[in-house]
DNA sequence: GCTCCTATCTTGACAGCGTCAACTCATCTG
DNA sequence: CAGATGAGTTGACGCTGTCAAGATAGGAGC
């Protein structure tokens, strides 16, 4: 039998694929994925530079592992603010609101998500795959709601939030103007429905 | 005296700098900003690995060059697009058109104008700064010369560009998803002035 | 015209990286 | 109990960014 929790237990056993990608989102907080590296990582997870080797394909496929989990993060926190919203229009505002907010507080997982050598749109990882659908129906869906029916309103809307949070994760708009934009640019859109 | 052109001649003399921009400027056609080395760079110009710490300070110094470079590239290209309109809401099309259009033409140089490693936007070069604001300033007056004069529609529209720009140059939507939405997005925001 | 200075380009070295290969060891299977 | 297997190890390779020191060419001062 296989023991399945704590990667404390010497020399084999533990999850420590788990443990890497443990290790790697916390260096996430401070520095890009593009700078952490695979020794690091697994300097951080107490076991030799070639462990991780047996648990991931590549630097790669940890960058992979931890952009699936970004994901993940990012598509329930939207999607827990559309469902706790009492109305179409403010769950709308909602999941916006919190798109960008991920971006945000996170901006070194949100890049990772959207990182075209990290995750390729064209030909996704398996499990990022559906993730993304995922993501965009939530958004479509919420869109839809009130009245933003077409796909190039729901791409629109999409891209409102997309940019405006990583404009203000890079610094160049403070989260209330973000917000502010975002907000006012739904108003406007939404002025005759 | 200094000659000035031509960097083929032998040992000193002509400018490296320049030449070493263009060969990063070549590179960033194919690559990220971040999968370029220094090394490379100075191959691809015919002088030592150690060659450009006489021009730039650091690796980053000459993707700050670059990013700069980047930066003017698409400040023209919006601002020609601008001034060739007839009309103030032309105008609008043709500058948010613009700037998706290089994002999507030029996915590694747009990103390296972004990259908060390369440039801080608190903390920007003093070449970066005023062409920053040179960005804004085109942008801000071009919205409002639709009736979009608030900062936070300004912002807006930013966001929707950049957002749609970095989405499509990903990857996440075609080129003409991404025109669309931007097209569909001002419609609606300008429905009633 | 000779010497010196300085900017520029050179070679050489170092640690850190990703990755391949070979080895060790604990556990599961028969 | 034998051996296969999966999970960890050490060692090596070439590449990278950067520091240090040597070489060289052109201009300045005498």
């Amino acid at each position: 039998m296989l023991r399945m929790s704590s990667s404390r237990d010497g020399y084999h056993h533990g999850s420590l694929a788990r443990a890497l990608e443990d290790a790697a989102m916390q260096l996430l907080a401070t520095r890009s994925a593009h700078e952490i590296s695979l020794r690091e990582v697994a300097r951080a997870a107490n076991v030799s530079h070639n462990a991780p080797y047996h648990h991931f394909t590549d630097r790669l496929g940890l960058l992979r592992a931890i952009a699936e989990r970004s994901m993940r993060d990012l598509i329930a926190r939207v999607e827990t603010a559309i469902e706790s919203a009492g109305t179409p229009s403010l769950a709308l505002r909602a999941g916006t609101n919190a798109y960008i907010s991920f971006a945000i507080e996170h901006p070194h997982a949100f890049d990772a998500v959207y990182d075209p050598t990290v995750c390729i749109p064209g030909a996704p990882t398996e499990t990022m795959a559906p993730l993304i659908d995922a993501l965009e129906t939530a958004l479509f869906t919420v869109a839809s709601g009130v009245g933003l029916d077409t796909e190039a309103d729901a791409n629109a809307v999409w891209g409102l939030v997309h940019g405006l949070g990583m404009l203000a994760a890079a610094g160049h708009l403070t989260p209330e103007q973000a917000r502010a934009s975002c907000e006012s640019a739904l108003d406007r859109m939404l002025a005759e429905g």
